[in-house]
Order: structure tokens, then sequence, then C-alpha cells
DNA sequence: CGTATTTGACCGGCGC
DNA sequence: GCGCCGGTCAAATACG
């Protein structure tokens, strides 16, 4: 609003011609409404973030006060482990705390939607980790096939990744990280550059850590130069107006996109069904 | 020549 | 016990 009145000062001053001035106004208006609509998309996002939050809470409560009523297939695994040491009764200390070990990578388990370009056919999700494939599957339920990758550093590094198309959305990556790195991250550089632009939507983690497991979108504003050249105007893109209107023009272009937006309900709804 | 990727073989868990 | 399926291994191949 404060951009608003700013713009309208300097359109005064320089008495610009009619079709210039309706330009603005109406640059404005797409201004006001596009803030309007990334106000309304920040409290939705907020809401849902609180509600997850507690629904998190409450499921890791419920988790803790009975331990293997968990019925998911992945648990059924773990389930059956926790039965049989049970029913045999000479599991050593080594073995369970492996055990524990093993369930404390698996609980660390990440989903992260990555939109990629219609062009880009590759399975490689730049993430500031290196990793090296070594593995890839065409399962049942996606006809893509699924790439298998270790980070870099295994075994001192136990994490894993799968990667695989969506099977709504063949343009979007769905990637699943498997444990904690426990080295940082070998490049930040490759998170933003590169020839790949990246949107990343949603990560969907479902470690215990409550910490760890706030949501997050993180997007890569490399992609908004197709759409907004600002290369040849380096004079105007330090106002504070041009800067707001590139992040407005961004917030609203992401809201437009059926991509975006079916990529953010299903992040949304994962977060639901853990 | 060393390293990374590909791809068919193999293994273990699970359901019937 | 058998077959299916997802995950992993490792030899072959590609690449710089």
């Amino acid at each position: 609003m404060e951009s608003n009145s700013l713009l309208n000062t300097s359109l005064d001053l320089n008495a610009a011609p009619s079709r210039f001035q309706d330009e603005r106004s109406a640059l404005v208006d797409e201004l006001n409404r596009v803030s309007a609509e990334n106000k309304r998309l920040t409290e939705m996002l907020a809401v849902v973030s609180e509600n997850y939050n507690g629904l998190h809470s409450k499921l890791m409560e419920y988790k803790i006060k009975n331990p293997g009523m968990d019925n998911t297939a992945a648990s059924r695994k773990r389930k059956a482990e926790i039965n049989g040491s049970g029913s045999e009764g000479s599991s050593s200390d080594e073995e369970t705390c492996k055990k524990l070990r093993e369930e404390h990578i698996k609980a660390n388990i990440s989903r992260v939607f990555v939109k990629t370009q219609a062009s880009d056919t590759g399975l490689i999700v730049k993430d500031g980790y290196q990793w090296r494939k070594y593995g890839q599957k065409v399962t049942r339920d996606n006809p893509c096939p699924r790439a298998y990758f270790k980070c870099s550093f295994a075994p001192t590094c136990p994490v894993k990744k799968r990667v695989q198309r969506s099977l709504e959305d063949q343009s979007v990556l769905v990637a699943t990280y498997e444990g904690e790195h426990n080295h940082p991250q070998v490049s930040k550089l490759e998170m933003t550059s590169g020839s790949n632009r990246y949107v990343t939507l949603s990560s969907v983690p479902c470690s215990n850590s409550l910490s760890s497991s706030a949501p997050s979108i993180t997007l890569d504003l490399t992609r908004q130069k197709t759409s907004y050249d600002v290369s040849n105007s380096s004079s105007k893109v330090n106002t504070p107006e041009f800067q707001q209107f590139l992040v407005e023009q961004m917030a609203s272009t992401l809201t437009k996109d059926p991509s975006f937006k079916s990529a953010l309900a299903a992040a949304i709804s994962g977060k639901f069904r853990q």
C-alpha cells in the first residue's frame, strides 16, 4: 500500500502520457490484487501448518502411549520384529541397539516434491548433497522408473534417497529421503544454479523431532527470470517498489500455476495422511 | 585410467 | 512352498 502511494506520487511529478498512466494504474491494481491473494495464501498456509503441527504432536503422543498400534505398511515389518523378539525373548542388547538405530533412520523419512521443467527427463534432484546412483527400478504403482541414490559419503553417511516422477504430474519429481546427513552440504551453489530451475514445493518430514518437522516451502526464484527478465533494467531493480513488484509477481505466478496448486494439495494431503 | 552410471541378477519380505 | 515385488549388488559400460 505504501508502494502504491509512492508510485502515484512519481506519476504526478512526471506528468506521464495517459497510456503510460493507464498501464501504471493497471499494474498497481494488479499489485494490490496479488498482495491480497498472497496475504490470503499466507494465512491459509499458517492455518494448515498449525493444524499439521497439532496433529503431528498428537500422533507422536499417541505413538508413545501405544507402541505397535501403527498399522502402516512400513511398520508391519517393525511390528513383526517386535513380536518375534518378544516371543523369543533372547535378542541381545547389541541387536536391540542396531534395531533402534535402524528404526531411527527409518523414522527420519522425508518426502520432497520438486517441480522440474517439462523438457527435463532426468531423475536428478539437486539438493546440495552429492549422491551416487546405485539402482533403478520400475515399480508396479508407477510406470515411471524409480532411481535409488546413496550419499557419496556412504558408508560414513547412511542417507539414501529415492526419486520418482509423480503419477499425477510427471513434471513433478518426488524425492524420498531416508536418514539424516552427518556432514555439511557439499555445495549450496548446486541448489540455486545449474541448467535446471527447480521449485521445491514442499517437504513432508516425518521425523520424531518436532523442530525438524516444521513445514517449509522453498522457492527457487531463478525460474522467474524466464517470465520477468530484469537484466536490462539494472537501475530499476534496486528500488523497493520494483523489488516488491517482483516478489508479488512471483507469488502471483506461482499461485496461478496449476501444477504448483496440485503439488501443494498433494503435499498438504500427505501431511494429513501422516 | 579412475570414477560414475546402467542394468540384469539376486535377495528377502510378504501374501496367498 | 511359491510367486510377486521392492530394494540392493555388482559386472559391464560410458565418460572425462
